[in-house]
DNA sequence: GTATATACTTGCAAAATGCAAGTAATATCC
DNA sequence: GGATATTACTTGCATTTTGCAAGTATATAC
């Protein structure tokens, strides 16, 4: 049996190197970081603040900071809920929703670039296990979530 | 067809918690970066500073720091090499080994635990997939590797 | 209506980052 | 074989990022 940790270390390191790649490239200047975030906000329907952090395992006060970038930015906008004003909505501004999409179409590019030394089967096979892995971590309550401390 | 990408993305994201989790607990107080650069170290065979940030896609600079404090936590020792005395080589001290293998062993179990939500068909896929995704990921010259900028 | 909890935000001090500029050793050119 | 360029790092420094402690504002509990 293969070392399987290693196959998952190479996997998602390569995958984090063409999350790196497709920010500072063609136009928009974006920190890796900022990508997810803006990922994460279009992802899940105009989530609250607290909920994006979780999300990503950012301490809140430093994801506070980060949205607020963003939001200089115009990238990102912050309306309060109407039900609990505590809480601060994020969704994205129209140059955050271009911003995104063009960040979307580089990964699928480059995704589609690696299915492109397999066939048919192989990608589909790929593709189907990927999905059994999400939900067999989904199950998994001990682990892949954000750690506590 | 569902999204690829967002599959990748939660994977990936979901594995980084992983490696987060297996850091602070048990034990050994190593940060996730110092965890993968552990990991890298023992992974190739006594390579040189140059090779390990490469590997991991750090500036230099900020590597050579790093280095430096895991040498000052006696986890790493490093050799100038006696054919290039330029070049220093790392290698993992006693007490890096026993950390290392500490940090291996977390995530080889919580990565039992989540295989333990598949039956061994779908176990053996979802590792032949990975293999296959990583050999893709290595014939794809174009991304995958670190960003030149 | 007071007490507690939640959802953030800000102060601050510590840590991490990366460019520019250094040093030392090697390779190249003539 | 000696000047020049290149490589493999290291250090100075200024900027950015981080997270704990402590704050504010709103909501919930009793």
């Amino acid at each position: 049996m293969e070392n399987v940790r290693e196959l998952f270390q190479i996997m998602t390191r390569r995958f984090g190197f063409l999350n790196k790649n497709c920010c500072s490239a063609g136009g928009c200047d974006i920190s890796l970081i900022q990508s997810h975030i803006l990922y994460e906000i279009e992802r899940q329907h105009k989530p609250s603040i607290q909920q994006v952090a979780d999300a990503l395992g950012t301490d809140i006060t430093t994801f506070s900071r980060q949205v607020q970038s963003l939001i200089k930015m115009r990238l990102v906008k912050k309306t309060a809920d109407p039900v609990d004003k505590r809480v601060g909505i994020l969704s994205l501004t129209t140059e955050g929703i271009y911003v995104t999409a063009s960040i979307d179409q580089q990964m699928k590019a480059y995704l589609d670039e690696i299915f492109s030394h397999m066939n048919e089967f192989e990608k589909e096979t790929v593709i189907r296990s990927i999905k059994l892995l999400n939900e067999a971590m989904g199950k998994s309550s001990q682990c892949c979530t954000t750690p506590i401390g």
